[in-house]
DNA sequence: CGGGATCCCATATGATACTG
DNA sequence: CAGTATCATATGGGATCCCG
């Protein structure tokens, strides 16, 4: 049983407390590019190159080390094919899956707010 | 009808579109500290002071701009008491107690996928 | 040629003061 | 109390280079 990062108010473990490693994870995923790459790979495998593409706009170094961030916590996998031109294929984790289910919601508030906030003026 | 920034691919508004708003509205809620502050925030509003002690862990530079960035999309209301010592009160909007929603998700995945990320070892 | 690594700069974040 | 000012560091982002 792991308790020692609880405060008893929310379960075991608490974003609220800064020690609890779960806050480092909410840290990971509460990120534009976390999102978006996370969303962009819930349909299956994808390359480096077809990402960068699809998320049109970030910089292949930070895609990079958003990707080992994310591989490094399980969220993807990364597979490296020895073929000329090379190849590297991301794929989620079943963590990464369930973490697409939030980021989904995300994604969607973010496209539905606009209009809301539109409408306001 | 706003469709500048649609790719047709997703609805009217599109967070893989860089050109897209609502892009800017992903950037802003998909923050560690965004996700606490709403979150914090749910059940009513709150002071300055009592805020930053519920993060724990925020300095008031970082918490000052997360509050003006939220309040500048209408995420929070802030209000001044002219009173002394001053009093600041925050506050969710409509808006903002509709992200409430799925970032309470992002946060309830952070400290469930703790326990699996565990297990894993 | 794709997938980075590296260099350099802009912005963001953070700790520590200090003030209306 | 609720910030602002200042300084140090971390991260974001573009351009370029590299290596198989």
């Amino acid at each position: 049983m792991v308790t020692a990062c609880s405060t008893g108010l929310h379960g075991p473990h608490d974003v609220f407390n800064p020690d609890c490693p779960c806050r480092d994870l909410l840290d990971l995923i509460a990120n534009k590019w976390s999102a978006l790459v996370i969303g962009a790979l819930e349909p299956g495998p994808m390359r480096f190159g077809e990402l960068r593409s699809r998320l049109n706009g970030v910089s292949s170094k930070v895609l990079t080390a958003t990707l080992r961030r994310l591989e490094e916590a399980a969220l993807i996998d990364r597979e490296v094919f020895a073929e000329v031109p090379p190849r590297v294929e991301y794929t989620l984790t079943d963590l990464g899956h369930s973490a697409a289910v939030p980021l989904a919601a995300l994604r969607t508030w973010a496209e539905g707010a606009l209009d809301h906030e539109l409408s306001r003026r």
